[in-house]
DNA sequence: GAGTTTGAAACT
DNA sequence: CAGTTTCAAACTC
């Protein structure tokens, strides 16, 4: 235990008053030590100007939770007693436990209060788990850091600290850490600094925390930054990993300050059913690049975070979509977990359940200030009223994306602990990170952040806008409803179809599909979802861009995607919106039963346009393909979020089960995937789908007679992501399209020009049903 | 902005 | 499963 370091480094303390950790708590003469309200504290001999902006977050009370109460020694310059001596304390047993340690740098410039956590058996998994190169290093390198416990502890007493002070952790840089030497009983986690020190206002708390982050040379004290600002969830999980992390911090010659509240304290027990895997990963090596930035930069000073240079963690998956799913998720996965804290605070979950998304305040935030439709991005963080069970999948941020977009946030959201979504999640390219105005991370699709390009304010109600909102939410993005009757808790409603809430810019009447009524829409989703399986699925289905045997441009075009049932128009002639098939930017197939159709992105008798009538067509095609820019990469992205937010591995049934339910054979199709997205998706998916299905079974499922491709052979798609494949009936309630496989394609004018539909997945759609 | 048209969704 | 109704988006004025 005790360490021929650690006897160098602090000498015992013969008594409590005149102990380091006695001096040190009587120089922190501004607050009072004493935890009673009746006593009024003041900050006034500080000498911080103004308050510190963090505290009009929803975290305003987090000061509570912070973590890491630091002090440097410039805080109270009228005790320059503490500036003299080593003051080393050494814990007499070493014992690896829970404590307060008073820190000196050698430089003797560096004075902090630690909290130390012991190494917890539970999360010993963790530790093997967590990749060394990840561990967070939350460590001033310099630093030499001990600690005691009973000293401390009892001079803490002696100094009038009521609070319980929980036995200490020593720990010295290169030294080993015992083992958890039956301990076990005595273990308590460490309590909060914060909650020994008694402030007269949060502000003066905060207040505190600000200036401490503002000593220029104290590193570690960035972390009380850092840490300040996660959520009580956050700061649990982080302790966790810290925790974990202990075991083999001699291995790296760092330590890290632990702390916990003893609110996480009380959420011990649902920590230990979380499945950190993902958050230690992520916290590990975010916490690693947020310290090694602030302990390391150039200036050596401590580096503040910047909100408004925290990219926004909204875009890059899906905004408010699949809050069903992941609901539904959570629940499958236990509804006694409580994933719910790890993404927002507690108060800022009521706030989002009340509301149905959070509030949009951007103050302090230029980023969020100038984000348009900034509460899509908040609808994902939708949770239920209740038990917050919901996490919007995107909230799940791979480390790859947080590094990549140098992430400068305060709070986190961390991650569920489905491993799959975590993987999902970390392939998806097109992903932005930022933080909402509570510092949580959402991901979401740079497709569906609305980028209107002016930067102007959502109003759905508006013709042009309306028009320019659907130009910009396709396929599920940014919707926005205007439903009146439906509640939006029908396919009527786009919002509800596209798999997402109903946010602010809606403009729909009396509608239940928000977050606290979750509960109804889940219900009416399974309902409709039994009625038809496919009902939200894409409904159009994209060709890919990666049709390794054509290499035809065309196949990039709307053409080489079909509307997954086609329409039935019979006035519209396919030429406006009201043709689904045209709205998708796709040309009518066999499948539309469609009067009189002139699609111009490909005419479902497959005529043959020439001349003028080419050019024409091609001009509106153009201007159309305009409109939805960046449409196919949407598809295919719609289609990946799809299978990795909601993959129907997760939930069950979808696709390839929907048939067998219904002991159909497939018929025609116009659910077809020409090879459809990336390669990346369809491996996915074809991943995503042996998770919730025998592949035997899904291809059982679905007429593989495609008499103009393979003859009936096995799509080798389904053996490889190449494989021409087929068409797969679509599933209409009504089944009212049964076209025969695919010559019909074959006749329409994309694929004329030798395109080949490949069955490369099933696009996958949220399916509630679970198994 | 109000009214109309349109076709999907829902219902019978 | 066809016919009808409901619904909301698209469109027009």
């Amino acid at each position: 235990m005790d360490t021929p370091e650690k006897s160098q480094i602090a000498p015992p303390v013969p008594t409590h008053e005149d102990s380091p950790v006695f001096n040190f708590i009587r120089s922190l003469s501004p607050i009072k030590p004493v935890k009673s309200v009746n006593i009024a504290q003041t900050f006034t001999s500080l000498p911080f100007t103004s308050l510190p902006s963090v505290f009009t977050s929803p975290h305003a009370n987090f000061h509570k939770n912070s973590s890491l109460l630091q002090r440097h020694q410039s805080l109270d310059p009228s005790n320059p007693d503490r500036s003299s001596g080593n003051q080393n304390i050494v814990c007499p047993n070493g014992d690896f436990t829970n404590g307060i340690s008073q820190r000196r740098e050698n430089s003797d410039k560096k004075v902090s209060v630690e909290v130390h956590a012991e190494p917890c058996k539970e999360n010993s998994e963790f530790a093997a788990e967590f990749p060394q190169n990840s561990r967070p290093s939350f460590y001033n390198p310099e630093g030499n850091m001990t600690a005691c416990s009973a000293e401390a502890e009892s001079a803490l007493e002696t100094a009038g600290m009521l609070t319980p002070i929980i036995p200490v952790v020593v720990k010295s840089p290169g030294k080993q850490f015992p083992e958890d030497d039956g301990q076990e009983q005595n273990k308590e986690w460490p309590i909060d600094t914060s909650d020994l020190f008694m402030f007269s206002s949060p502000n003066d708390a905060e207040a505190f925390r600000e200036l401490v982050q503002r000593s220029p040379d104290l590193g570690t004290v960035c972390l009380s930054s850092l840490m300040s600002r996660f959520t009580p969830g956050d700061v649990s999980n982080f302790e966790r990993l810290q925790q974990v992390d202990l075991r083999s911090r001699e291995q790296q010659q760092i330590e890290a300050p632990l702390c916990l509240t003893q609110e996480a304290y009380k959420r011990k027990e649902v920590i230990k059913n979380l499945d950190l895997h993902n958050l230690d990963k992520f916290l590990g090596k975010y916490m690693s690049i947020q310290l090694d930035k602030n302990l390391h930069n150039d200036s050596g000073t401590c580096v503040p975070f910047d909100y408004a240079a925290v990219p926004n963690f909204h875009r890059g998956l899906r905004r408010r979509c699949l809050d069903f799913e992941i609901a539904e998720l959570c629940k499958l996965s236990g509804g006694d977990s409580d994933y719910s804290h790890m993404a927002l605070s507690q108060r800022d979950q009521n706030t989002l359940a009340n509301e149905g998304q959070l509030p949009v305040k951007g103050e302090g935030d230029p980023l969020r200030c100038t984000l348009p439709g900034v509460g899509l991005h908040l609808n994902a963080l939708a949770t239920t009223s209740n038990d917050y069970r919901s996490v919007e999948h995107g909230n799940l941020l791979s480390e790859n994306q947080l590094m990549n977009a140098q992430v400068s946030s305060s709070s986190l959201n961390l991650p569920n602990s489905h491993q799959t979504l975590h993987e999902s999640l970390t392939s998806v390219a097109s992903e932005d990170i930022g933080s909402s105005e509570n510092g949580v991370l959402v991901v979401q699709d740079r497709s569906q952040s609305c980028p209107y390009p002016d930067g102007e304010e959502l109003d759905c109600n508006s013709p042009q806008k309306k028009r320019r909102k659907a130009e910009h939410s396709e396929d599920g993005a940014c919707k926005r409803c205007n439903c009146k009757k439906s509640k939006c808790l029908k396919l009527y409603c786009e919002c509800f179809a596209a798999g997402v809430y109903c946010i602010e810019p809606c403009a729909c009447l009396d509608c239940l599909n928000k977050p606290i009524h979750e509960d109804t829409v889940l219900a009416t989703r399974k309902q409709i979802e039994s009625r038809n399986p496919l009902a939200f699925a894409p409904k159009v289905i994209r060709a890919s861009d990666s049709c390794p045997d054509t290499g035809d441009e065309s196949n990039k075009t709307p053409a080489s995607a079909r509307h997954k049932r086609g329409c039935n128009c019979k006035k519209s002639s396919c030429l406006k919106k009201y043709c689904e098939c045209y709205q998708g930017g796709v040309g009518c197939s066999f499948n539309c039963r469609c009067e009189g159709c002139k699609n111009t992105f490909g005419r479902k008798d497959g005529s043959t346009l020439t001349g003028v009538e080419t050019e024409v067509i091609e001009e509106e095609k153009e201007n159309f393909e305009k409109s939805v820019v960046n449409q196919g990469s949407l598809e295919i992205t719609k289609q990946r979020d799809s299978i990795q937010a909601t993959p129907s591995a997760y939930y069950g049934p979808s696709i390839q089960t929907a048939y067998l339910a219904k002991n159909e054979p497939p018929r025609s199709t116009s659910f077809v995937t020409t090879s459809s997205s990336s390669g990346l998706h369809a491996s996915q998916n074809q991943g995503k789908l042996k998770h919730s299905a025998p592949q035997p079974e899904f291809e059982k499922h679905y007429d593989f007679n495609n008499n103009n491709n393979d003859g009936g052979k096995m799509p080798e798609v389904l053996q490889s992501n190449d494989t021409p494949s087929t068409v797969i009936k679509t599933a209409s309630p009504k089944c009212k399209r049964v076209s025969p496989p695919h010559s019909d394609f074959g006749s329409s004018p994309p694929l004329r020009n030798g395109r080949r539909l490949i069955l490369k997945s099933i696009p996958s759609f949220p399916s509630l049903t679970q198994h």
